[in-house]
DNA sequence: CCTTGACCTTCCAGTGACTGGAACCCTTAT
DNA sequence: ATAAGGGTTCCAGTCACTGGAAGGTCAAGG
């Protein structure tokens, strides 16, 4: 299978697919003319990836996750301790997140939003407390 | 007053207070010996460049808000609709966040995290659905 | 006067995870 | 013969810094 239906069927854009070769998430095999010929497994690789990447874990998670994933021997606890922590790093985004929305929600409120120069928002940024 | 100092009293960093006036956000004196010179009209900007960063406005945001800042003959409703605008990405950023944290923290609570290999996180990322 | 240490300067490279684009090769159909 | 639609590599850009090297400046202490 080439490159193209890869990406098809799989979700990931081919520049991706190139890339994770590229930093050796995948080693998918040539065909004598330089494509890239990918099997099963391949496609299995990439999903895998899609799926972790899209749950927010990093390459080098997802690195290990796969590494884990092709050891029959693992500790089901790595898995665990990788997942949990990526957790709390998005339990903290969220909070750092819904702190921002707060603030910025009230200013929005507080804010005209007509044709006067007035504005509670560059009032707060530049010093002055909001009330 | 010199950089150090500015950047005890703002909070924002050296080395991102020079990228500032780099990328022209600011625009500091310089002494004879071409340390930068800070005045309290750069201390302000500065403070208000990190409090809109910390807001997650981006640079260019920024940029907009501090000419609507210093335009004494702005529209508040510019203002407001910038600020409306990136309150919508900050709810789209959560909402997926939100979503991560669903499937994972699922996830995490059906894996037993012990010494076996069994783990229902490789199985989902490996298109195995999980119940 | 010399040195030490804490400042300051510029410039270049790296981060993460792609993404866009140029320049070129291969295959198939018309 | 040529055109379309794949594929290939390689380089540059994104965003907002951040780290580090190499060197200039300044105030204090010996």
């Amino acid at each position: 299978m080439n490159i193209g239906e890869v990406a098809d069927r799989t979700g990931v854009p081919s520049k991706t697919i190139r890339y994770y070769e590229d930093i050796g998430l995948i080693t998918p095999a040539r065909t004598t003319n330089g494509y890239r010929h990918f099997r099963e497994t391949d496609l299995h690789k990439l999903s895998f990836l899609g799926r972790a990447r899209a749950l927010g874990f990093t390459i080098e998670d997802c690195r290990t996750l796969m590494a884990l994933y092709e050891d029959d021997t693992r500790e089901s606890a790595k898995v665990k301790q990788l997942a949990q922590a990526h957790l709390d790093e998005i339990d903290q985004k969220i909070a750092q997140l819904q702190g921002m929305r707060a603030t910025l929600s009230h200013l929005v409120e507080c804010c005209a939003g007509d044709d006067r120069p007035d504005c509670p928002i560059l009032q707060d940024l530049g010093g002055e407390p909001a009330e």
